[in-house]
DNA sequence: ATTAGCACTCTCCCCAAGAGAGTGCTAACG
DNA sequence: CGTTAGCACTCTCTTGGGGAGAGTGCTAAT
C-alpha cells in the first residue's frame, strides 16, 4: 500500500502533468501544491513512484509523466469527483429538449457536445433494441405493387418498411402472412430472429400456404435485411479534429492512423461494446495498437430502464479524468430522458 | 495567348511539382521532360511565365511553383484527359453492384472509394428530391394511437412516418385529411411544399373540417418536419484522414481547422450545391478561408435522367486534376446506376 | 527521516559556417 | 535575334558546437 504522502505526490504530479503536458520535476511540485516538505524529499518519493511503476522519466534529467499503471492508480484510488458547472450542464440539458423524434440528430448533437465540453473526441452509439422483444408484424397494403410492413417492439419502437409485392397476391393473404410471421416471432428478443430462425418460418410457410415461393422468399428476406440493418448499430463521432490540440498528437503519421481508425465504423462500434457502466481503458490496456498512447472513458446509457447504448470520450492518456467521467455520466441521463421521453407521448 | 512552348513548360511544371511536391528549377525541367532547349532558355520562360501570374517563386533562390491561376490555365487549356485503370474501373464498378436497397450504404461506399482512388477526401451528397413531385398522401390506421402517414413521389419513392394520434379520431375523419392534403398537395414539387404553404392549408382545414386543433397542427407539423428532413440531404465524407499525407498539410492547426470544417455538414452541403457538370474551385476561388489552398473538385450525378446530388473531392491546389476528373466523372455514372436501377425494380 | 548542497546529465536553443540548389544577368554564338 | 554558356549572387537547409536551463541522484549534515 502506498504511504499517504507518495498518495499525495502522484496525485499531485497526475494532476500537475494533465494541466501542462509537460514532465514535472519536484520543483514545481513543492511550489504549485503545499506539501509542507522540501524538494530533496519529493524527489526519493518520486524515484520510489518511478520504481514501483507509476511513474516515468522521458529522460535522465527531465522531469516524471505518469505512467499507464500511474494513471490507473489515480483513476482508481486517488481521483475526487468533479463537479460540472453550472453552463455545462445547461448545454448538456439540451439534449433532452431536442423536439425532433429522430435518433439521429440527438445522437449527432450528443456526440457533437459530448467533444465540445471535453475538449477530445465525442463518441456515441445508437440505441440497440436487440435486447427488446418483437410484438407483431403488420403488412398493410398501399397500391396495387406496394406493401408496408411494420414491426412493433414492446418498447414502443415501430419500424416501416416498403415492399414492392408481385400482383397475384390478395389482402386476406397478406393477412394471413402477417399473422403468421406475428404467431412465429411475437415475444422474441429481436436479437434472437437470425436468418435460421427466418429460414425454418420460410420452410414452414412453404408447407402450409400455397403462396408462390417467390413472394415469401421475398418478404422474408426483406425481413431479414431490415432486421440485420437496425440491429446493426450506428456509430456518431463529433470533434476529430480535437485531438490535434493535443501535444502528444503531433506526429502526423500517428495522428493518422487515429483518424482512419475512426472512420472504420464497425471497428468504433466492437470498440464500444461494453458492459453498463462507467469504464476507462488507459493506453496499453486499448487492444488495438494505433490507441495505446490513448484513453477512452465510457459511459452506458439506458433506454426504459433497459440499456441500451455507450457513449465514450477518447483522448490522449494524459486527460482530465474525474471531468471527462463527470460529463458522461451526466449526459448519460440526458440521453435516457430524450429517448425515453420520447417513447412515452 | 501563350506561345507553344511556354504552354509546354506550363505543363511541366504543372506536372512535374503534382508529383513531387517541391519547387521545380530549371535543370529537373530539361532533364526530365524533353524540352530541346537549354536550362537557360527555360529560365527565362520562367521569368515570362511567372510574371503573367501564372508560376511563383516560394523564394528567390528556389524553383517554381504554379499559382492558383497557372493550376486554372493547366485545367481550362493544358490538361490532357486521363485513362483510368483497369482495377480502378473495377473498384467503382462495385457501386452498382451493391445489393442494399439503402441509398446509405451506395453513398458511403463512394464517398470510401473516391476517398481510396484519389488519396484525398472524398465527398458525396444524397440525391435531393426536391424536383420530384408529390402524388398522394396516405394516412394508415394502426392501432388505438399510432398512424402511419405516407408520402408517395412521381419518382416511385415512398416516405413513411408513424405519427401518434389523440384517440378522438375516427378512421373516417383520417380518410378525409388525407385526401385533403392530396388535393392540396398532389402535383406540386416537393420544394414547392413550404412551411408557408403547409400553414395556409392548415388555416383552410381548420375552416372546412370540425376537428380539434391540437390535431391538425400535430399532423401539419410533422408532415412539415418530416418533408424538412428529407429535403435536408446529407453528406457522406470518406478519407478525411489522407490530407495528413499531404506536404502541404504539415501545420497542424491548419490541418485542425479543415477538419473542423469536414465536421459541419451543412456547411458541406451548401458547398457541394452546384449546377450539373464538372467544376473545379481552386485555391482562392474558394469562398471560405479555410480552403484557400485547396481545390474542390466536383461532378454531379443523376437520378433517373434528372439531377439529383453531387460527388466531390478535395485536395491541396497541388493535385492530379485529369485523374480526380476522370474518377468523378465515372463514378458519376456508376452512382447513376445504381440509384435508377434501384428504382427499377 | 529530512534537507541542503553539489556535481552531473540531458535537452533545447542559438548561431555560425558551409553545402546545395537555383536564379538573373551578361556576353558570346549561330 | 533567339539561344546558350558562364558566373556571381541569393537564399535555404543542414550540421555542429557552446551555453543556458532544468532536474536529477547522491552525500553529508541536521
Amino acid at each position: 500500500m502506498l504511504s499517504e504522502r507518495k498518495r499525495e505526490v502522484l496525485r499531485a504530479v497526475v494532476s500537475e502533468y494533465v494541466n501542462t503536458a509537460e514532465p514535472v520535476g519536484s520543483r514545481t511540485l513543492v511550489r504549485r501544491h503545499d506539501l509542507g516538505v522540501s524538494t530533496a524529499t519529493i524527489r526519493n518519493e518520486m524515484a520510489d513512484l518511478e520504481e514501483m511503476g507509476y511513474l516515468e522519466q522521458p529522460h535522465v534529467s527531465a522531469g516524471r509523466v505518469p505512467s499507464d499503471s500511474g494513471y490507473r492508480f489515480y483513476v482508481d484510488n486517488l481521483m475526487e469527483q468533479d463537479q460540472l458547472t453550472g453552463s455545462e450542464q445547461d448545454l448538456l440539458n439540451q439534449l433532452a429538449g431536442i423536439t425532433t423524434r429522430e435518433a439521429d440528430t440527438v445522437l449527432a448533437s450528443a456526440s457533437r457536445l459530448l467533444s465540445q465540453i471535453s475538449n477530445y473526441v465525442g463518441l456515441v452509439t445508437s440505441p440497440r433494441i436487440h435486447t427488446s422483444r418483437l410484438t407483431s408484424v403488420k403488412l398493410v397494403h398501399l397500391d396495387h405493387r406496394l406493401a408496408l410492413a411494420l414491426l412493433f417492439t414492446d418498447n414502443g419502437q415501430v419500424e416501416s418498411r416498403v415492399m414492392v409485392l408481385p400482383p397475384e397476391i390478395e389482402p386476406a393473404d397478406m393477412e394471413n402472412l402477417a399473422a403468421y410471421f406475428t404467431h412465429r416471432l411475437a415475444g422474441k428478443p429481436i436479437e434472437e430472429i437470425t436468418s435460421q430462425l427466418l429460414d425454418e418460418v420460410y420452410e414452414e410457410l412453404l408447407e402450409n400456404v400455397r403462396h408462390s415461393c417467390d413472394l415469401l422468399g421475398q418478404i422474408a428476406s426483406a425481413l431479414m435485411a431490415w432486421l440485420k440493418a437496425s440491429a446493426r448499430g450506428r456509430v456518431y463521432m463529433g470533434g476529430a479534429h480535437n485531438i490535434l490540440k493535443q501535444p502528444e498528437f503531433q506526429d502526423l503519421e500517428k495522428v493518422r492512423r487515429l483518424l482512419a481508425l475512426l472512420e472504420e465504423e464497425p471497428i468504433l462500434l466492437q470498440l464500444l461494446q461494453r458492459d453498463p457502466g462507467t469504464m476507462v481503458t488507459i493506453g496499453r490496456e486499448n487492444q488495438l495498437p494505433v490507441m495505446q498512447d490513448c484513453t477512452v472513458v465510457s459511459a452506458t446509457y439506458a433506454v426504459n430502464g433497459r440499456p441500451a447504448g455507450t457513449l465514450a470520450v477518447l483522448g490522449p492518456t494524459r486527460m482530465n479524468y474525474a471531468h471527462v467521467i463527470s460529463v458522461l455520466e451526466y449526459m448519460s441521463g440526458c440521453l435516457e430522458q430524450a429517448f425515453s421521453g420520447k417513447d412515452k407521448d
